[in-house]
DNA sequence: AAAGCAATGACAACTCGATGACATCCACCA
DNA sequence: TGGTGGATGTCATCGAGTTGTCATTGCTTT
């Protein structure tokens, strides 16, 4: 689950932002004391924070600095009630990643974030996977075996990247289609050993005796990458 | 040393980006007013010139202009108002490289305008990025396909840019909707389609067995140099 | 007013996931 | 040891959703 760090004092503001943000599927922690954000930002690790200026106590740009100081690559951004060109300048100074003022519409601000996230992933370093004689790179969403191309859907690249950030647990059918497929689209479980069986036929060295993707009679499956 | 030229009005920038850029080891130049920069650039020949585009006087796009006409090789950035996004492709076609909205990071902006001058000192040799049978100036908003010059919209070359950017790596609709539409007009994914269509009818071979824009169903696009 | 271009809508073509039928396997128990 | 019921493997088929493509609309610029 994604963290956004919320520190604003204004309930009304807060409610807004909680709802626009949970929404999207964020999880949301509010902090209306300057101070308490700080260490809140240290605990939960937010993938974005979002910093009210017109904080009681400790001002703002201190927040902002503070955190950027301790975390570089977490984007803030601002907001304020007033656009004054010299403040943003000074905030942005201050490390702040982007500036919006109230009152705004929340399709901005959360797309404005999203940007923000966006970007501050992009910086990272994307690598690829190795197990068995098979390596994925899920950015370009390739995957090679034994040096050989194998092409997978989408689907089946979201199922095994959910396998290989899990291993080694066991994964029941049910929390397959929760996290893979989603609550949208609600198939049998029948579907899922369909899945199974494409990524099987597709990287087991014998799909009849499975190594990676093995199945847990009465519970789910297990992968191996070993 | 290095100079940078400023023009910007606003003491309060000016001050900032002369203390951005001198504490990067550039001599800065500012000029708030149109004329004098014009002839302050021909005088201090800079690496790199931060163009405000809200200036009296003259307006920012003539200024723009001249400074090319007179300095093709200089590089120019347009810092702009938020407000004013959909003047940036024409900004770019004026002959400027870059652009930087408003409210900008210092980080951001010390880094694009390190980018501008590391490329304009590769100009001098190699500018031009190719692929295939294709060549493409972005500076210049020229392309050659087998040596014969094909035309592109501000559109067109924007949304190849962004491709060329991010190599191999698939792309969603929504991540080109967000990055190179911008999430002021926001159009529907349709329209990425159109457009992937159009580069492909002019840079393809076989625009039906797309080598370089790959569609990843399910997923997006990505874009093969190769 | 005309031209150029992006956006939209419609429709065809295609992909791939969902479904159900049936075979097979496994755990459990007699 | 063998039988039984439920769970899982496997396959063929269908259809919803995705994408390619073109025509049209509407906006901007000249």
């Amino acid at each position: 689950m994604q963290n956004i760090l919320v520190i604003e004092d204004d309930s009304r503001v807060q409610k807004t932002l909680v709802r626009l943000f949970e929404g999207e599927g964020y999880a949301v922690r509010v902090e209306s004391d300057g101070l308490n954000a700080v260490a809140a930002c240290r605990a939960i690790l937010p993938v974005a924070v979002l910093l009210d200026l017109m904080l009681p106590g400790v001002p703002g740009r201190e927040v902002c600095k503070r955190i950027k100081e301790a975390h570089p690559e977490i984007p803030v951004l601002i907001l304020s009630a007033v656009s004054h060109v010299a403040d943003k300048v000074l905030l942005l100074e201050l490390g702040a990643d982007d500036y919006v003022t109230k009152p705004f519409s929340p399709r901005e601000l959360l797309a404005r974030v999203q940007a923000a996230v966006r970007r501050s992933h992009k910086t990272k370093r994307e690598k690829t996977f190795n197990f068995g004689d098979v390596s994925v790179d899920f950015a370009r969403m390739e995957l090679q075996r034994a040096g050989e191309a194998v092409s997978l859907t989408a689907h089946e690249f979201k199922l095994l990247r959910y396998f290989i950030e899990n291993p080694g647990r066991v994964i029941s059918r049910v929390e397959l289609l929760n996290d893979v497929w989603g609550y949208e689209n609600y198939p049998t479980t029948r579907t899922v050993d369909n899945q199974i069986l494409k990524l099987r036929q597709k990287l087991e060295i014998d799909p009849a005796q499975p190594k990676h993707f093995r199945t847990v009679h009465g519970a789910g499956y297990k992968f191996s990458p070993a």
